[in-house]
DNA sequence: CCAGACGTTGTT
DNA sequence: GTCTGG
DNA sequence: CCAGACGTTGTT
DNA sequence: GTCTGG
């Protein structure tokens, strides 16, 4: 599982949730290919953490990569499958040989505030946002791989490590991401000489990971903005629930795992729960304890992009850069700006894709002709034009 | 030797 | 790249 | 991960 | 059902 996930953290963020030393600049490459989001899904690039060198001590990067592992052995004229790969399970990871390479040296970290999940029931589907109490970043271990197509370029994608579920969350799926807490557990991940990871992949089994129900909208990969991790009035699926009209509204929106059956046993934090809740309005960051507990915060930026020497496909410069909007979209969502600008990718179709078009040059409707699979900008996500 | 595969999820 | 199968 | 499409013939 | 697209 974890195949969609919300990614509106800026650099500053990401370097705080995974422990880096505070008053140092992280870094970053070809970070203007992020689109901060609500709802990400494999295909869409996303900051990953990664260390620059193999050896111990060797300082970091954020490196943006697309989510769906594309392995260095692909064939050059392949074009990529993003939905393939990209989770990788943690129990086999070391048998697969997609992976097990990987294992040694490509290690690497993405932070998420949270990431859904649909729980079925018979037909229908009811996707839950799952993330911390106090809304810290999720640290999710990852693999990384790097591609080169026909044209040379270099496509860098991640995997994220699943593991079976924890007992809270098994009502809901069974599995889920491999989530790294403390950060002891974050560096030796990223410490790609300890050699025995295993006891990594334990499933999070603290109570401090919440959920709730959030609108099936986001089923719809363009769906996207806050509107995303809306709490919505749960249609408690569990047909039993129905009888006990108590259990409807606020005590089912109160309890995490109120259609499992076995959950009213256990014992859970209502009142807390239900104060976070009250407070749950997106804060503009400093919010993750960990981090600020251990290390004061900075305000300063972080540096800009340094290109690398491969990068074929890198911009100098974005003449429509517009600002206004942007900014004054990010100040009401507390998130930060980002360049507006549609990147050019290196996995556009080639010669399939032609074939595939030849005997039916005109469709119904719009669009059937994919240039790429470009993300939408910032503006179609936030503006409102 | 060469050729071919290399993956996860969920559902039943 | 690396392993398995023929 | 979920959503959405899924086709041919012939005529203009 | 199965494939493609986001």
């Amino acid at each position: 599982m974890c195949g969609r996930a919300r990614c509106t953290l800026d650099p500053q963020q990401i370097a705080q949730a995974c422990g880096l030393v505070p008053n140092a600049s992280v870094p970053t490459r070809q970070f203007d290919r992020y689109r901060p989001s609500y709802n990400v899904a494999p295909g869409a690039y996303l900051p990953v953490v990664v260390a620059e060198r193999k050896d111990r001590e060797s300082p970091v990067v954020i490196h943006c990569m697309k989510w769906g592992l594309v392995p260095s052995f692909t064939k050059k004229t392949e074009k990529p499958d993003h939905f393939r790969m990209f989770n990788a399970r943690s129990e086999s990871v070391k048998e697969k040989a997609s992976f097990r390479r990987l294992m040694p040296k490509n290690r690497c970290l993405v932070a998420v505030e949270g990431f859904y999940e649909w729980k079925k029931d018979g037909s229908k589907k009811q996707p839950y946002y799952i993330h911390f109490k106090d809304h810290r970043p999720l640290i999710f271990a990852a693999l990384y791989d790097s591609w080169q197509n026909s044209e040379g370029d270099i496509l860098y994608t991640f995997t994220i490590l699943t593991t079976h579920c924890s007992s809270a969350l098994q009502w809901l799926h069974d599995r889920m991401p491999v989530i790294l807490a403390g950060k002891g557990s974050i560096d030796k991940w990223l410490d790609n000489s300890m050699s025995k990871p295993e006891t990594l992949w334990e499933p999070y089994e603290d109570s401090d990971l919440v959920w709730y129900p959030v609108t099936p909208a986001i089923g719809k990969a363009t769906f996207n903005g806050p509107e995303c991790i809306k709490e919505i009035k749960p249609a408690c699926e569990n047909p039993l629930s129905k009888f006990f009209t108590k259990m409807t509204d606020d005590k089912c929106r109160s309890q995490p795992g109120c259609s499992d059956p076995y959950k009213e046993s256990l014992p859970t934090e209502v009142k807390e729960e239900e104060l976070d809740d009250k407070e749950r309005e997106e804060s503009t960051g400093n919010e993750c304890r960990r981090a600020a507990a251990s290390m004061p915060l900075k305000n300063e930026p972080v540096d800009t992009d340094t290109p690398m020497k491969l990068e074929s496909e890198e911009i100098a410069t974005d003449p429509e850069l517009n600002t206004e909007n942007i900014s004054n979209s990010f100040v009401k969502d507390g998130v930060f700006p980002v360049k507006k600008r549609e990147l050019e990718d290196i996995d556009t179709e080639t010669t399939e894709k032609v074939s595939n078009f030849t005997s039916n040059p005109v469709k119904k409707g719009r669009s059937n002709k994919n240039s790429g699979d470009k993300q939408a900008t910032l503006l179609s996500y936030f503006g409102k034009s």
